[in-house]
DNA sequence: ACTTTATTGCGTGAAAACAACACAAAATAT
DNA sequence: ATATTTTGTGTTGTTTTCACGCAATAAAGT
């Protein structure tokens, strides 16, 4: 076997966030060191020897932006040789989400200075690829939340039905008709409605809150039935 | 930047083949050495320092099978430190089809003799994770059939109406309803109908013959619709 | 306090998509 | 010629989707 290669194995962790005010936002950072110092680009770092691509994820992502991620899976692989203007890497890049609580909590960490969370309608130039990338993360995120439930990880554990509504119009650009969403929604019964309102910030009725069920989805799955907006 | 990382990068190729006779099946060869010497695998192989990953996949099926690729993308990549007994290899593995008519080509080409076709319901005892692999990649092509044009690349150029309702059905596993299937299919206008009519090889009235036709199929997909089964 | 404004919650009818179903036509096999 | 195999097509009842309007609840404005 020939041990010639030579070739990098890194991860990138491409991390969305969400809520009302900020819309769907992507976690970036500012790099540091060359190639592209200065520049802002997609999370990651070298995978060590021992350790599982999952892992380095998880490790990479506390030490360059402190936040913890709720949701994880692997996205794309990119290989092309000359990614980097200086040797070889192949990138693993995942696909993250954090729920809306953890959404903005950036200030309080601390080696966090050098991370931001951008809208993705308002993005900065990035480094590298980290364009492409990007773009193949957004496009996975929008035709992903149509058949999977993983809008909910994006929201806090309760949330008012307007707000899944919001999320909903925000990332497929296109107006929902409220009451056919929540027809279609709760049919499902994959969500949970509480007892309690919410406490209203702003004009308007408070709505109740819902939860996500994700026993009673996993029974749906297992009976062959797919959710999809 | 630590160059110290210790990881090789590999490729491995799964590809479908179709036949009415022999159903749907997977190319594997049989493995030249240590370990796993002698067992069945999926073909596969290093990536050259200069070499695109997808330029890697091509020339490896080429070197093992002699087999042509008509269709190809990214399935997974496989990164567990422990997935190879010797060292640490990361696997990026790609998910190919070919056309019913290059399918069986194997016995005319020369360094195959130890590649073979099997059934995708009939597979032998594999090596590595290579069992886990497939099942992830028969997943995909079961699933991907239904929302993507996929099934015309393992189907002839021209090809009567029968083989494709015959590839679904072995596919997802379950009875289709023939005037149903033809109704939403024939809707969606991305088949034309050739003159021509399938010579009948056995008993029964031959079909017209029909072709995909791609153009049709992307300006339906620039206007949002989609292709659904 | 009462009026205005913002937001939530619910129901109905029309149109489209889907599922179930049977028989005639064209070729080969006997 | 007659039987057998396979293709091709149309109708109807049911279900799902889509478009749409109005009353209820609370905060904000006066």
């Amino acid at each position: 076997m020939k041990t010639t290669q030579n070739i990098q194995v890194a991860v990138d962790a491409i991390v969305f966030g969400y809520s009302k005010e900020n819309g769907v936002s992507v976690l970036l950072i500012k790099r540091k060191y060359e190639p592209f110092q200065g520049q802002w680009a997609i999370p990651g770092g070298f995978v060590k020897d021992e350790e599982s691509l999952e892992a380095a994820v998880e490790r990479e992502l506390k030490e360059e932006t402190g936040v913890k991620i709720n949701y994880l899976e692997q996205l794309y692989t990119f290989g092309e040789p000359d990614r980097d203007p200086r040797k070889r890497i192949l990138a693993v890049a995942y696909f993250g989400l954090v729920k809306s609580a953890q959404f903005e909590k950036l200030k309080a960490s601390t080696d966090a200075e050098e991370a931001e969370w951008f809208n993705i309608k308002k993005l900065p130039k990035l480094a590298f690829d980290h364009k492409k990338v990007l773009r193949i993360a957004i496009e996975r995120l929008r035709s992903k939340i149509k058949y999977q439930p993983i809008g909910f990880e994006l929201l806090d554990k309760k949330f008012p039905f307007s707000d899944l509504e919001h999320l909903y119009t925000t990332l497929l650009d296109r107006p929902i008709d409220r009451r056919n969403f929540k027809k279609k929604i709760s049919h499902l019964k994959i969500l949970d409605e509480l007892p309690e309102k919410a406490k209203s910030k702003g004009a308007g009725r408070p709505g109740n809150l819902f939860q996500f069920n994700k026993s009673r989805y996993n029974e749906l799955v297992r009976k062959g039935l797919h959710f999809e907006l």
